[in-house]
DNA sequence: GGCTGATCATGT
DNA sequence: ACATGATCAGCC
């Protein structure tokens, strides 16, 4: 009999939701695995979504492979991020793939980063390389919309992005593009290849891409909760 | 291959 | 030290 239970159902409000991630700040990996009855691997070289899905599991998110917000019916997106002692990100947050081909009328609105980052659960965890996995402690979660100005940041850069994908110039697109939003590889390795257009308007064959937010941008975010929340 | 979950590891 | 480009695993 533990006090402590991974929700086997999706939270029906987003008020449990939150308050079942508030439980889980401050206890271990090793400590919410075992609970879990999850082995632990010794480290995340090949298991680099264990956490998320760890976090999904106790939080009641329906596992894995959906195209849909992990909570459907709350409009909430679980994104678990590495945080360093200081609680700022250590890595890129990875938000959707990017579409190559089909973009016509496609604006911001009806964008796939918009929808999923209208609402976002956060839960911070610690990433150093130098914790052991099933010693780094879980944070206080975030539960956070876009503000006015981080949207227009977001808008900014996902239409830049989409105009240079949309004339073409996908291959001319580097990590170094846009202010908080980026767009990266995003595959299972150098040879994959996906549809694109290329320079002519021709089909081309290029490396699947990803939005990632930049750790400006989740580092903001979490410090306006953290330091300048009542 | 394309989507989910991300972090690794090398170059600068 | 750090960000970019590359990569890992499972499901369909």
């Amino acid at each position: 009999m533990h006090p402590l239970t991974p929700l086997l159902l999706p939270p029906s409000s987003e008020n449990l939701l939150l308050q079942q991630a508030q439980r889980l700040a401050g206890f271990s990996l090793g400590e919410l695995a075992a609970i879990a009855g999850l082995q632990i691997p010794k480290d995340l070289k090949r298991d680099k979504g264990w956490i998320g899905m760890l976090l999904e599991l106790w939080l009641g998110a329906s596992a894995g492979s959906k195209p849909e917000q992990d909570f459907a019916a709350l409009g909430v997106e679980l994104k678990t991020i590495p945080v360093d002692r200081q609680g700022k990100p250590l890595e890129t947050t990875f938000v959707c793939v990017a579409p190559l081909t089909g973009n016509t009328g496609v604006t911001w609105e009806t964008s796939h980063v918009r929808h999923k980052l209208k609402r976002v659960l956060w839960v911070p965890v610690e990433g150093e390389r130098q914790i052991p996995l099933a010693d780094r402690r879980v944070g206080a979660p975030l539960l956070w919309s876009p503000n006015d100005d981080e949207e227009h940041q977001l808008r900014l850069d996902w239409e830049e992005l989409m105009d240079m994908i949309v004339l073409g110039q996908v291959e001319r697109i580097t990590a170094r593009h846009g202010e908080v939003l980026q767009l990266r590889p995003k595959a299972a390795n150098s040879k994959a290849l996906t549809e694109a257009i290329g320079a002519q308007g021709e089909p081309i064959l290029t490396l699947p891409r990803g939005f990632y937010l930049k750790k400006n941008f989740t580092g903001a975010l979490l410090a306006r909760h953290f330091l300048l929340k009542t």
